[in-house]
RNA sequence: GGAGAGGUGGCUGAGUGGUUGAAAGCGCUCCCCUGCUAAGGGAGUAAGGACUAAAAUCCUUCGAGGGUUCGAAUCCCUCCCUCUCCGCCA
């Protein structure tokens, strides 16, 4: 979220910015909400005063109110209502408008208008093709370890059950990558809920304008996440942080939940798109402005995965247009699977700034004793399972049908080879 | 799901209608004193908001939301959460 001083403070800069990202500002709007919004503060608060003023005098003089009092001050009580119910709804007006501006691109964020824009700043490895070479759907089903018909016939399409060695591959990545995560670069590992309410997912920004994508129980108003950066994102909901306590760095492997409406049609094959899906999530609180190493860092963690498992991989930048929402600058990680014939993205690394943070009413003092600021946030998948598997899978297999696995999870898996079928 | 207890400032913990934004203790900050051993004294120490150049000032907030009242942390209602016991259950 913007403030709403911010706003009022530099309305044609925070206009052109945001058109970068195709987003229109209503300066009118916010002014006339903001000039409301003052006027009656100024009047209610004034009437608030003339009665605690008369209140404490009638205590401070240990007696009962005179007529007179009781009726001026039940009239100022009424008019207190009436402006403050004003009030209320001026300022639910302005949040709820508040909460639909996506966040700002940083200035190094290159302009355009879509991912078309998008520039790719680093390749490691080739992209090839084998002969041999086959997509996951078919290697998954010729091995046993992918059966999509079974998730279909339990739980409709774009979901994915696997088995046996499957399985075993799935936990043995996601071990490995938390493993990592916590030894390597320093991450606390997090178990959270999948569960969270209302307020966690406008927290994150993913209310209230992405409800489409998001599954509802209705009943509890709990919202499956559709990746852990929600819930990691609201530890410190309504906190402030002690000083020197940051930054903090958080892992965690969740199922991530979507709909996939808008992505109707596209993607329906193997795995590379579904409803539910394991990923690992980093995430970082840092100080004020200390957003640029940390991105970079953690481009760096998730890239040494992908390197680790030999997979050929690309960096993207993207460009203001095709930013999410709450993001600011943002990464993506796309790896090679030789059989699908396409990158996969595997990653996406992002710094919201303090956009998250103040909508979740997370702050944090910087010294002993000074005022409280709002901490930057960055978040990064390190990253989403099925698409590694794919990866893993079309890498791996070989002409006879078989496939090797990296050899950082032999550790985790016992084995070094799925045998063919 | 049933019965009971409770939710107060960074923490502990007072406070059942009127100088209580909140005693006291701890912690923390600054100052003073003292050179001898985790000593003493003093001052300060919530977050938002309105106004302001800044300050002063004012408003709000004692789990959340309503209500009663001239006035509520204190009374009433609803909800949420925590703890104990019972029931049920992985």
């Amino acid at each position: 979220m913007i403030s709403l001083e911010q706003l009022n403070s530099y309305p044609d800069r925070y206009k052109k910015l945001l058109l970068r990202k195709n987003f229109n500002l209503d300066l009118d709007l916010i002014s006339s909400f903001s000039k409301d919004r003052k006027e009656l503060i100024t009047k209610s608060d004034n009437y608030k005063q003339h009665r605690n003023y008369v209140s404490k005098k009638i205590g401070d003089e240990k007696r009962k109110p005179f007529q007179e009092e009781i009726v001026e001050m039940r009239n100022i009580g009424e008019k207190i209502k009436i402006l403050d119910n004003s009030l209320n709804e001026i300022q639910e007006n302005i949040n709820n408008y508040l909460l639909t501006i996506p966040n700002i691109p940083s200035d190094d964020v290159p302009y355009g208008n879509d991912d078309s824009q998008n520039i790719e700043v680093k390749r490691f490895g080739e992209a090839q093709i084998y002969k041999h070479s086959k997509p996951h759907w078919e290697i998954g089903s010729d091995l046993g370890i992918i059966d999509l018909p079974a998730a279909a016939g339990m739980s409709g399409s774009r979901f994915y059950v696997l088995k046996g060695y499957g399985a075993k591959l799935q936990r043995s990545i996601s071990s490995w990558m938390l493993d990592t995560h916590v030894d390597r670069h320093g991450y606390i590992e997090i178990d959270p809920p999948y569960l969270v309410k209302r307020e966690t997912m406008i927290g994150s920004g993913n209310l209230p304008k992405f409800e489409d994508n998001l599954y509802h129980d209705h009943e509890t108003d709990l919202w499956l996440i559709p990746t852990a950066e929600v819930a990691l994102n609201s530890l410190h909901r309504n906190e402030i942080i002690s000083p020197f306590m940051l930054p903090l760095k958080y892992v965690a492997r969740t199922p991530s939940f979507r709909k996939e409406h808008t992505a109707a049609g596209r993607d329906v094959r193997g795995i590379k798109r579904v409803h539910q899906f394991e990923k690992v999530e980093m995430f970082r609180f840092v100080e004020k402005d200390k957003d640029k190493i940390a991105l970079e860092e953690m481009l760096e963690e998730a890239t040494y995965l992908c390197k680790e498992l030999g997979l050929t991989y690309r960096i993207i930048k993207l460009c203001t247009g095709d930013l999410g929402f709450q993001s600011a600058e943002t990464y993506d990680i796309e790896v090679w699977a030789p059989g699908s014939k396409e990158w996969l993205e595997v990653s996406s690394i992002s710094t919201c700034k303090e956009f998250q943070s103040r909508r979740n009413n997370t702050r944090y003092r910087p010294d002993k004793g000074s005022g409280t600021e709002f901490p930057f946030t960055l978040n990064g998948s390190g990253l989403a399972l099925p698409r590694i598997i794919i990866s893993i899978l079309e890498n791996g297999l070989e002409e006879d049908g078989s496939i090797s696995i990296p050899s950082v999870l032999v550790k985790y898996t016992g084995w070094d080879k799925i045998p063919k079928k």
